[in-house]
DNA sequence: TCCCGGTATGGATATTTATTCACTTATGAC
DNA sequence: GTCATAAGTGAATAAATATCCATACCGGGA
């Protein structure tokens, strides 16, 4: 009997704290108990139900397939953006203001950004932030060599010149070709003073941002501006790779493939990657879902920014597809 | 744009702070902003119906019903119970558990306790309260009379005394009929020392409770001991009333009835009632439902103990006919 | 009967949350 | 452009809430 009146009361309690909007000070004069009493009931409440808090995701949000994505990948924050249309510029378009708002709202004083430069999502994601007036951060440190001709590679430059100008950092740059000739030609540009130091900061880099690239010999074989051949392409996708980031590719898995190619690449490795603090991944789009699920499972991405449909087939490939039901 | 990240950041903070249980500090961090920003989205979380909270009454409770019970009519407490027989006894058994339990969680040391006494479901209330180790009242005070002949009076007696060992308090005993002969000879009565000294103390009442009695001839009559006739009962009933609180007659608009009967009851008044602090009036049952609608009219309530069907009943009198859906 | 472990209580206090304040930045009128 | 206004921020602080602690009480077993 007193049970039931105990639910009875603590009902009335949370009746009145949560939908009244009283203060448990005053419910506790009301009900003239002490206020520790009213906090217990109150979480009481919680725990048999009583109250029952749910948060829902306002239209054009995806917290359900954020969260399952955290979850399965064990990722410490997902975005997920909607876009209207599925052409792949749209939803770079998306991701990089997504990305340039999350720079812009995580981004601490002091930070040494790391940034591989020539994804286009990254180039939509520089676009888009706003010049930073307080809380600068320290270097922008470019994490990958230029790609294509010389003249081609000031491309890098600039963006990597225009993220430092914008978060108030000083640049500092790969003056190399992201792709050397040779394992030879590589060690002496590493030798010069400039790329030597750059270099150096990468193990100092606390956030980096990363394309995450598919192998798809078409554009793979465009962005690189020819500096591998189809035949190297093709040795990287029969080695199994989906994907690359910053070059450095991987299979469905995860597991990092390594061909010959990778003692040329002048920039981070994985395993750097994976040690510094926050890593965040950006892409979204059909052709690049295998290799965005690759990136996943290498496990040296802390935060994903992509896009709703994306996300869908990557939770579908996770094997999650029955939840998918929720996640529209 | 930045609207829908706003929204899609203030989802994810409720979600943590709600969902995950983090601590706003703990948000704070793992987000890169200030507490104080985290609680500022909580509460827009809030307002923007991100996160919603809802109360459910556990089986056997009807927040719905009391909710609307106390909006309604304007009091402060409603207490509705389950009673699986429609017994009136059964009834008055519930209520009466439902009141000893209310008594005892929310008196106060000191308090002034009146009680009408000859109220069947009162006697269950004093039948239920257990002896209070702290916290004593001060006084229980009898606000009615006895009825019936001398030797029946006793119940009167037994029952306030009951409760006063109880409640730890000194009883005040009324010992006078309910009903006097006629007007001089309540003059007589209340010229009495010890009669005096608790009319006295009706004034200082700080907490009351009164059974709600309907106007029914056979049980009025019968719980009267006959101190007033048939005649003198269709009187009272010809001028409206539908209901008593200590004899005092009201009628279903709650507008008080005074009859020739009214000078010769000793007890609280109406205006005596409502005057003082906490009113609980205690009844349920099929025969009572105009006599409650009628007490709760008049005003002098703060509390309401019921049963289940006899507040549907209520709700569907006041025009709330057509909400009893949701109060199953 | 008395004593013991488990549970509940309110007062005091530690912890957590909301609000204030001073300041910065964005926006719009002129 | 300049100014005023509005909106947003974090540090400091006020306010509210949760927890600790000492105590009281209940039920059950010696």
């Amino acid at each position: 009997m007193s049970r039931l009146n105990e639910l009875r009361m603590i009902t009335r309690v949370a009746q009145m704290y949560h939908v009244e909007g009283l203060r448990q000070a005053d419910i506790a004069e009301h009900l003239r108990i002490s206020q520790a009493t009213v906090s217990r009931m109150l979480k009481k409440a919680q725990d048999e139900e009583i109250v029952r808090t749910t948060v829902v995701s306002p239209p054009g949000t995806y917290g359900a397939l954020e969260g399952a994505l955290r979850q399965h990948f064990g990722l410490a924050e997902v975005i997920v953006v909607e876009c209207a249309e599925d052409r792949d510029g749209a939803i770079m378009a998306r991701i990089g203001e997504a990305a340039a708002h999350f720079l812009e709202t995580t981004m601490q004083p002091g930070e040494i950004i790391g940034v591989s430069s020539w994804s286009e999502t990254i180039l939509k994601m520089v676009d888009n932030i706003h010049p930073m007036k307080a809380g600068k951060a320290r270097y922008v440190v470019q994490t990958l060599g230029g790609m294509g001709d010389p003249a081609v590679q000031t491309h890098a430059t600039q963006l990597t010149t225009r993220l430092a100008k914008l978060t108030g950092a000083e640049p500092r740059l790969l003056t190399a070709p992201g792709v050397s000739q040779s394992r030879e030609a590589k060690l002496i540009m590493l030798a010069d003073q400039y790329v030597r130091e750059t270099v150096d900061l990468f193990g100092k880099i606390t956030v980096a941002f990363m394309g995450i690239g598919s192998i798809e010999p078409s554009r793979m074989l465009a962005r690189s501006g020819n500096v591998f051949s189809s035949k190297e392409l093709a040795d990287v996708r029969d080695a199994g790779a989906v994907g690359d980031m910053s070059l450095r590719f991987f299979d469905i898995a995860g597991r990092p493939v390594k061909t010959p190619l990778d003692e040329r690449v002048i920039g981070l490795t994985l395993e750097e990657i994976a040690r510094i603090d926050r890593v965040i991944g950006l892409a979204g789009g059909q052709s690049k879902t295998n290799a965005i699920f690759g990136a996943l499972k290498t496990g040296v991405l802390d935060v994903l920014i992509t896009e709703k449909f994306t996300a869908q087939r990557l939770l579908a490939m996770a094997g999650l597809a029955p939840a998918l039901e929720e996640f529209t």
